[in-house]
RNA sequence: GGAGAGGUGUCCGAGCGGUCGAAGGAGCUUGUCUUGAAAACAAGUGUGUCGGCAACGAUACCGUGGGUUCGAAUCCCACCCUCUCCGCCA
């Protein structure tokens, strides 16, 4: 959530940012809650200093009757505030939740997908001398996936992954684990783009799969209706998560960080999970759009400073990866409208689909300023010893049934083949072929 | 699933109706001493909210929520979580 002192502080600049980005907020109501409450609080505070005094007054000894009598008097009018109190608090915090997080200055102001900004375009879409498939048409025939049978047991959207498209998968994992761990990597990519952060590997995490409704709703990602599955029982309050970064970014919960383990950044890899809700035909060949994938996912938790360059080094390191593995893509710098509630500033990479003809989406890059840190009570203690909140990033790695799917179309052979991109070989046992 | 123990500050740990934001210790910070370090000694050291430019003041927080009471970390109820043993199991 956004501090209620910069809402206070800046009204119309939060109505208006807000609307930028197509969620419309009454900031006049907001506070008017907000005084409300505040004076309530007051109140309260004002009546328990004069209980306070009183049983300061009464320790040790009998209280009087008289003493008594005026205690009960301000329990009855403590009770009526606290009566008052709890719906508005209930009110004013849904309504601060509602505000969302403000877009930094360099995102571009849009009011529609069709508003991102190509910031750049890198490779070429290769020339096929045949009319290249997609990956479906390639996998099928040979049986590398098996989404007939997966409907059979699932329903739509699961599919049976197999063979020697499995072993790509974790050459694919193997790849990434290994160059986040390379500083002189991330060392490289810092220097090419003129960030200032530290070199420092990311530790690889497989977290929970799931996780309970406190948390999940503090992370400001918990989207029931289109997103998110609940899990086991309805008495065990558990959510699948759609994304590791949904229990990477709670792992701190309520916890103060000291500056000196700053800046912490994790490479998580968990299998993800989402309802797809109200996208019934979309994507519905294949395996681009499915109810359960695999994920590397990375989360960075910073100082306030490093917050925005963070979010740069993660983008970086996507492209890198991408480059790696020799695919075309776009990097797009998402408007307003675009970039989602808890996001200052979102980038995506589209890789191209020649089964498709298209650049889609692949990479997510998030940076969320200290907006989930505040709900989530993540902070951290500075060298002065002043505890303040830390800045959230997280980023795609690969989503893997995606970029198996990139890989899988542009390294396609006439013949039905795919080739292996030469940096996953290794992993492969030398393999060159699939 | 059965039986038991427990949740207190950065950590350990005491407190079991008012003197408790909380003993004691560890850690950390600063100072004295020292060529330096260690040791010793002294002082300081939680977070949130409200008010204030600030110094500061008020208030809340001892797993969570409710109750009893003039007054709750302390008593009662419900729930959550953790640990140990047994059972089951990857």
């Amino acid at each position: 959530m956004l501090d209620i002192q910069f809402i206070r502080d800046n009204p119309k600049l939060v109505e208006e940012k807000s609307k930028q980005k197509g969620i419309d907020v009454n900031v006049g109501d907001l506070l008017l809650l907000d005084e409300r409450r505040r004076k309530l609080v007051t109140d309260a505070e004002k009546l328990r200093a004069e209980r306070n005094e009183l049983s300061a007054d009464a320790k040790g000894k009998k209280p009087t009757p008289a003493q008594i009598e005026k205690g009960k008097k301000l329990k009855d009018k403590l009770a009526k505030l606290d009566d008052e109190l709890v719906p508005i608090e209930e009110e004013y915090t849904k309504a601060l939740k509602a505000v969302p997080n403000m877009p930094t200055d360099d995102v571009p102001v849009g009011y529609s997908e069709d508003e991102n900004k190509v910031a750049k375009t890198v490779g070429e879409p290769k020339d096929f001398d045949f009319k290249p498939k997609n990956e479906y048409e390639l996998a099928e025939p040979r049986d590398l996936i098996d989404k007939e049978r997966a409907a059979k047991i699932t329903g739509s959207r699961f599919a049976y992954l197999k063979g020697d498209l499995v072993r790509l998968q974790f050459a694919i994992i193997q790849f990434v684990l290994q160059t986040l761990n390379d500083v002189e990597i991330i060392e490289k990519l810092i220097r090419e783009n003129d960030l200032n952060i530290v070199a420092k590997p990311f530790t690889p995490v497989i977290p929970p799969a799931m996780l309970r409704t406190e948390p999940y709703a503090a992370s400001a990602r918990l989207n029931a209706e289109e997103v998110t599955y609940r899990a086991g029982q309805p008495e065990d309050d558990l959510w699948l998560n759609a994304s590791a970064e949904h229990t990477l970014c709670t792992m701190y919960w309520n916890e103060i960080l000291p500056e000196e383990n700053l800046p912490i950044r994790y490479i998580g890899y968990s299998t993800s999970f989402r309802r797809e809700a109200g996208t019934y035909g979309k994507d519905a060949e294949g395996i681009f759009r499915m109810h359960q994938f695999d994920k590397l996912e990375m989360e960075v938790f910073s100082t306030a400073e490093t917050g925005p360059d963070e979010h740069l080094l993660l983008v970086a390191i996507q492209e890198y990866l991408v480059q790696q593995l020799e695919l075309p893509y776009q990097v797009i710098q998402k408007c307003t409208f675009d970039i989602g509630k808890p996001n200052a500033r979102g980038i995506d990479i589209n890789c191209w689909f020649p089964g498709q003809g298209q650049y889609r989406e692949t990479h997510t890059a998030d940076f969320i300023s200290d907006y989930q840190a505040r709900d989530l009570k993540i902070r951290t203690r500075r060298k002065d010893g002043k505890v303040e909140l830390v800045h959230t990033n997280d980023a795609t790695a690969f989503a893997l049934g995606r970029i198996l799917k990139a890989i899988m179309e542009n390294y396609q052979t006439q013949d039905g083949h795919i080739i292996v991109p030469e940096v996953l070989r290794p992993y492969m046992g030398g393999q060159t072929e699939i």
